[in-house]
DNA sequence: GCCTTTCTGTACCGATTGGTTCAGTATCTC
DNA sequence: GAGATACTGAACCAATCGGTACAGAAAGGC
């Protein structure tokens, strides 16, 4: 009938969502996200509608990933030790280039606070969801006895929230990859739950 | 010898500082700010340049104010107690409008880390110095014996920044004071440092 | 009064913003 | 080949962006 391939419309997010991770929601204007995800005008307006539209495309992509991510780590490894490695996957795991983004979730709630509390919302929302996944793993590892109850796991999960912003920002400054290191290990060692 | 009064220079700085607190750099536009100002465009660029290096003063003046705050706390409370003082001055001792705003400082770092690293590095440099005003203040109390020796000066005062890098986030979120109140005392407890 | 200076208000600049439209081309099925 | 669909590229839109220029009013000292 027609002509079949529609470019990856996945791959194509992606580029986008990389792209906003870096700049943030205003800062990426259309035309730079034309020359990233590489179609047209028209083909982008056809098929992702409008900027902001596809803003909210790359939180739900963003927010999916991290979440399989954490999800995947809590069948494969001890409860007690899911900080360590979200932490280190999120600051340290990725290339330098990537490592200077921060969290495209928490860069959104600090941009887009009193600008757009519709978007501030979902990227809350979504880190919320994250932060109930870290409640669960810890309430089940109290439950088995691998995990101390100085906190609750809610409190805990909380906690372990509070240090992965604080993270995200040092890691947007000028800092290196190898100066977070000390700075990860010590959080997790006041979080009581170094190695 | 000519018409002497100009409006307050500080007082419309400051207008513009919360402006800048509460949008972000990018999403505030001019017309915005001379409304906040209170000042015609002529006078606004005849009296700060541009947009860019009123950014700047802006910055200049939550830094020093910040930092005035925290040296005052440093000589009239005990170093233990610094933390808390920051802490809560900073997210529950405003104004329910303000307290969303987060910090100036790290919604900048955020904001403008790919997109101006100059401003980016202002920020940060600013940071920096707030936390060696923290490392200072340790450096003293344990040699007083007012404080553990579990981390060095220099590390306590790290986990201090992201400890308050996290609850900047959190409070720029949609949670309320009330929420924030449980967070901070476990942070200040998760440190080492509750009452 | 005169002169100087500081401010306001408005009109204007070129560039860029996000978004729309459409003619034309490429790629598929049949 | 015909017909349907998916794309490109460029032209265009009104609105807004940051920044500039200038005429004139307001407020001071002499």
């Amino acid at each position: 009938m027609a002509r079949s391939p529609e470019f990856d419309r996945t791959k194509v997010l992606e580029a986008a969502m990389k792209l906003f991770w870096a700049r943030g929601y205003t800062a990426t204007s259309l035309p730079d996200l034309l020359e990233t995800m590489d179609i047209a005008r028209s083909s982008f307006y056809a098929s992702f509608g409008t900027k902001r539209k596809l803003f909210i495309e790359c939180l739900e992509l963003f927010g999916e990933r991290t979440l399989a991510m954490i999800k995947y780590d809590a069948k494969t490894l001890p409860s007690t030790a899911l900080p360590r490695a979200f932490f280190e996957a999120t600051v340290l795991g990725v290339s330098l280039r990537k490592s200077k983004q921060g969290c495209l979730l928490v860069n959104t709630v600090l941009e887009l606070a009193d600008v757009d509390p519709e978007l501030n919302q979902l990227a809350t929302q979504k880190l919320n969801t994250i932060e109930n996944t870290f409640a669960v793993a810890f309430k089940q590892a109290q439950h088995r006895g691998e995990l101390e109850k100085t906190y609750s796991p809610e409190e805990l999960a909380s906690l372990v929230m509070t240090v992965n912003f604080g993270l995200r920002v040092q890691s947007r400054q000028q800092l290196s990859q190898q100066s977070m290191k000390p700075i990860i290990e010590n959080s997790l060692s006041m979080l009581g739950l170094a190695a």
